[in-house]
DNA sequence: TCTTAGCACTCACACTGTACGAGTGCTAAC
DNA sequence: GTTAGCACTCGTACAGTGTGAGTGCTAAGA
């Protein structure tokens, strides 16, 4: 039931021409341009087929006709041909990902900068899961009223910080000092999902019920590294979005854009490509996530050379120029991580 | 020169209608809804009188008028009556702002959120100054490359980090420790102002110049306090400037968009705004920056009961409801205010 | 059986003319 | 100084029309 070579010509065509032009494509426009010497009426008999397999639609009577979402999808997965990058176009992007980037927060947000000026649609990226990323300093700082301020540190120069409320009796200023010595020895190098279990093995061990100190350390640790920090995502370039003229109706943008505030089913997207292997493209309405409706996302992870740590990509309309975003944000993740990977060393 | 009664009288009329409506207001609407009973051709007069002077245009010749910038600006100034915000609506601005904001930076979200919802409009919060704040704690981290991460807390518990390069030999840790240790006995309890002009003080003095230690640490420290931090802007409810039928083009959205994202020159208005006092209302293209044509700018600072820290507000289309933004905006900072002084005690 | 030319048909879109209504400015009377 | 009346302007909504792009179907040709 697949389809013929043919047909496969012929959607293509429609795919890339309709990318091009965002207008419906017609039966005469593609035997013009296509190899096959065809007639308008041959590849119309075709076109019939494909719509009814659901790769196409028209709009209205006589018009030409559009890719479906189903029809992205397939183009995406057997037809798209990556087309390789310029040597200035290379250039560009890893000038803009080595200038000034000491922070890896900043080298993010660069990235998401690239992403959005290279491929004139939004660029987003997953900051590093604290969860996934290896435990290097912790830091307390007692404030007034019982609250205590911690500051954690990962391998990478990532800093995140939270606010915990101690009740009972607070610490003094040197026993705080023991423990963070204490954690910063026993802690250093280790993941924070290895950190946890650490934590849970040393409570059971006889000793700990008997060391007031340790004690502490570990009922504050447990807490500070109970619940996850949430995820960040940076989004640049979201006006771009409102130059796309695929986005006609306001509330179809303005879908996207609470989407872009709320965040959370983005993080769960990009999340997800996280855990995949290479170039990953959602499409529409195949996606579970209703406001990204007429959308595509293009994403990858970056790496520090070992593990994963976190995604990014480029949203835009369905109608996207696929073949040069993949190539952007391919070779933007593979920068990203080799920068990532000097940080760790 | 000044208009008389029954001219301002009128121009309130024709703002309130406008903002109520959306639409150009004719002579007739406002005849028949004045309380000084006036016919229409009075009305008229008067209305033309006001165009001549540039409070109103009117659109096209058988339109009515609409307020120009100067009209509401005049309007604002002069005739603007706040109301009082209901019980209801007080309620739910306490509610959404005691709302577990342990986090000083949590707080400011959580006002930013409050300023879009209540208002329909986009919420705005310039997050401290870290120059103005005062210092708390400082921590060094030594990462890969000779690359230190600088940990500052404030007495707000607002956390920055920032990493400098060292060149020349590294310190070691117990060295590192002494000059932690150092900084946060000398410089505790400043303002990051006073922390500089501390700075230069002690590196005048003598003793500097025989203590490796105490030259190291006023080295870094001048590096680390020479410039400054970037100050943060959170926006939220972006996407409710969509839903204003005010902004039928595109290339005005994506202008204003475009100043969300770059920032700076919504910094600037709102620093400006942080060393008044009162609510200002900063309107159209009577702004220096030409992004904003077409919105308005509603702004207030916030303290710490002492000095300002920060400003916040809520920008939207020049047809704005101000009486009730005003409203708002004022009584979201005063609750700000409270929360941050308690944190400070 | 596949391909193609021809033809009738559909439909969006652009253009035209028309009627309507809202609102104006001006003038003259009160 | 105020107002009624009137002629005028202009945007908008509506209906009618022509055009062109593109289709589906059918029948003839390879």
């Amino acid at each position: 039931m697949g389809l013929n070579e043919r047909s496969l010509s012929i959607l293509d065509a429609i795919v890339e021409g309709h990318i091009a032009s965002g207008e419906p494509i017609g039966s005469r426009t593609i035997a013009d341009r296509q190899k096959l010497r065809l007639s308008p009426a041959t590849v119309r008999n075709v076109m019939a087929d494909l719509e009814e397999r659901g790769y196409l639609v028209s709009p209205h009577t006589s018009a030409g006709r559009i890719p479906t979402d189903k029809g992205y999808r397939f183009y995406v997965d057997t037809l798209l041909q990556v087309r390789n990058l310029t040597a200035s176009e290379r250039q560009q992007i890893e000038v803009q990902c080595n200038s000034g980037a000491a922070q890896t927060q900043e080298l993010l947000k660069q990235a998401g900068r690239i992403l959005s000026s290279m491929s004139n649609y939004t660029g987003i990226v997953l900051a590093p899961r604290f969860a996934a990323t290896t435990f290097r300093h912790i830091e307390f700082v007692l404030l007034s009223q019982g609250r205590l301020l911690v500051i954690f540190v990962s391998q990478s120069g990532l800093v995140q910080n939270k606010i915990i409320q101690l009740d009972g009796k607070l610490p003094t200023a040197s026993e705080l000092q023991q423990i963070t010595n204490y954690l910063n020895d026993e802690l250093c190098g280790l993941t924070i999902n290895e950190v946890r279990a650490k934590i849970v093995e040393q409570m059971q061990q006889e000793k700990a019920q008997y060391d007031a100190m340790m004690k502490d350390a570990l009922g504050f640790s447990q807490e500070i590294f109970s619940d996850d920090i949430e995820s960040d995502v940076i989004i640049d370039g979201a006006a771009n979005i409102l130059e796309q003229p695929d986005f006609i109706d306001r509330s179809s943008m303005q879908r996207l854009f609470r989407a872009f505030e709320q965040k959370n089913n983005l993080i769960n997207l990009l999340d997800k490509s996280q855990q995949a292997q290479g170039v990953q493209i959602y499409i529409g309405s195949q996606v579970e996530f209703q406001e990204f409706e007429g959308c595509s996302l293009i994403t990858t992870n970056y790496t520090n050379g070992k593990q994963p740590l976190g995604s990014l990509g480029v949203i835009g309309p369905s109608r996207m120029k696929y073949s040069q975003v993949v190539a952007i944000v391919d070779y933007t993740a593979q920068l990203v991580s080799r920068a990532l990977k000097i940080k760790a060393e």
